[in-house]
DNA sequence: GGTAATGTTAGACT
DNA sequence: TAGTCTAACATTAC
């Protein structure tokens, strides 16, 4: 679930539930994913704190705590989630993925959950420690036109699509949410950035922009009929239902794309 | 049992 | 140097 949009829900969820709350215990079932801190420490640091301010930053969430010059960073991988609940709630199926549980003093707890254990925790003073956020291309709901230009032309040798993904060109953008942007924007995957026209550049920015943006605010089943991301699996072309789309490995993922639209 | 999964990274190669 | 490709990481769901 976790690219830009989603990274963006997580935050103002984050926000919305665990904001200025007392946390009076931490579990984590899988230290392993605390990254560069032992568990004692993260423990002994965070318990009788407070959860301040929260923004994002990629596909990472960072958080500030109150009185601590350490920030709590998250990233959430393939599988990551947040759930806030009732201490006592009835336990689900999720469960056995809570990774890290804060609990807080009003009886309520808040779990980062990740399936797949490829999320990541760190607790530091400079979020820019870690080498991706150091090396982290703009942000793409923020940059104009002319800087999209710019970036374009600095990566003109490379796929479209692995420029897209690539974290150090454009902070956000993965696997869904590329193929999205490029079904839209009817381009194909595979072409090379040297190879677009003036016109495709612009349209791609358009597109880049308002699937991103239209997504932020909405549930994955809020999403539009005629968006791709409902056909990767019965690979029916939304625009016209002749069409059928292709899964295919490009810059190492499999894109889902429709070769007729798709130019 | 095999395969694929919304991510990142290191290392090898062109 | 820039870009591409593959394997690896850990684990589940189909």
């Amino acid at each position: 679930m976790p690219e830009l949009p989603d990274v963006e829900c997580f935050k103002s969820y984050f926000q919305r539930t665990s904001l200025n709350k007392k946390i009076v215990k931490i579990e984590a079932p899988a230290k392993e994913l605390i990254k560069k801190c032992k568990f004692e420490d993260f423990q002994r640091k965070l318990v009788g704190k407070k959860f301040k301010r929260v923004w994002r930053r990629g596909k990472f969430m960072i958080v500030e705590i109150e009185g601590l010059p350490e920030k709590l960073i998250f990233h959430f991988g393939m599988t990551g989630d947040l759930k806030y609940r009732r201490k006592d709630a009835p336990r689900t199926g999720e469960d056995r993925f809570s990774r890290l549980i804060f609990r807080f003093e009003n009886g309520w707890e808040l779990r980062w959950i990740n399936i797949r254990k490829f999320g990541k925790v760190w607790l530091l003073k400079d979020p820019t420690e870690i080498p991706l956020i150091k090396k982290m291309g703009p942000e793409p709901l923020e940059f104009k036109k002319e800087e999209f230009l710019r970036l374009l032309k600095l990566h003109s040798q490379k796929n479209l699509k692995a420029f897209l993904l690539d974290q150090k060109d454009i902070a956000g953008i993965g696997n869904i949410y590329s193929d999205e942007i490029l079904f839209q924007a009817k381009i194909s995957p595979h072409r090379k950035i040297e190879s677009l026209s003036k016109k495709e550049k612009e349209i791609l920015f358009k597109k880049m922009r308002s699937v991103l943006k239209k997504a932020v605010p909405l549930l994955w089943t809020e999403f539009p009929k005629s968006w791709l991301i409902w056909h990767r699996e019965d690979k029916i072309c939304p625009q016209n239902k002749n069409h059928h789309l292709i899964r295919e490995i490009i810059a190492g993922r499999a894109a889902i794309w429709c070769p007729k639209c798709q130019k």
